[in-house]
DNA sequence: GTTCTAGAAC
DNA sequence: GTTCTAGAAC
């Protein structure tokens, strides 16, 4: 049997399909359990350092109730996204009460287990380095709690156009300061590194 | 989500 | 020649 054809039935046996346990789109739960990665917990969620952090401070709070993503949600979560939200307030208080941070949810995660994020918006990390990571935490596919959190009290429901949301990623590189326009993302990451970016004003 | 790397872009 | 992006990963 050639190489090819055993190739195509493994595919075909659908065993590198299915997203089980172990497959890198699961890695946040156990990343909740990881001691290097936690740095808070409580009765209903746990805060991890992201792994690879796309700012200066850039963590993840997470519910210990398995909620996979935001259309799970329903208008009884109200209570418990607030604590996310506070929680996060919490620890960027703690790790810095001048520079400016937002809380928000990606549209189309790529990893499963609800997670709020929360992230300096310096965004200076080497670990930012696509027009993807750039677009996701500065384009409106970053959607702040505070909104989730209104669309569920109002709607019972939060609306998310997977198709919408994903085109947002391929948009023109922008400086989410002054909004000038980049051709490629070293020129941006460049820019915005002259940027100070505080909880009172923007230079 | 990341890593790797071919080839596009400069 | 080097920098940079974008798509596959069995």
């Amino acid at each position: 049997m050639t190489s090819s054809v055993k190739r195509k039935l493994a595919s075909s046996n659908g065993d590198n399909s299915k997203k089980g346990p172990g497959h890198w789109s699961q890695a946040l739960l156990t990343s909740m359990e990881d001691p290097e990665l936690k740095i808070d917990e409580d009765e209903k969620c746990v805060s991890i350092k992201d792994k690879y952090p796309k700012a200066k401070y850039h963590f993840l709070v997470l519910p210990r109730e398995k909620i996979s993503n935001l259309k799970s949600l329903k208008s009884e979560h109200v209570g418990l996204l607030k604590h996310l939200q506070l929680k996060g307030e919490e620890l960027a208080e703690k790790a810095d009460d001048n520079l400016l941070f937002r809380y928000g949810y990606h549209a189309v995660p790529s990893m499963g287990q609800l997670h709020l994020h929360v992230i300096s918006q310096d965004f200076n990390s080497p670990c930012l380095k696509t027009k993807k990571h750039w677009n996701s935490f500065t384009t409106e596919y970053f959607i702040d709690s505070s909104k989730i959190i209104k669309q569920l009290e109002k709607h019972d429901m939060v609306e998310i156009n997977t198709a919408d949301s994903e085109s947002l990623l391929k948009k023109d590189l922008k400086c989410h300061v002054c909004q000038k326009q980049f051709t490629t993302l070293p020129a941006l990451k460049s820019h915005i590194s002259l940027h100070i970016v505080t909880r009172h004003k923007n230079t």
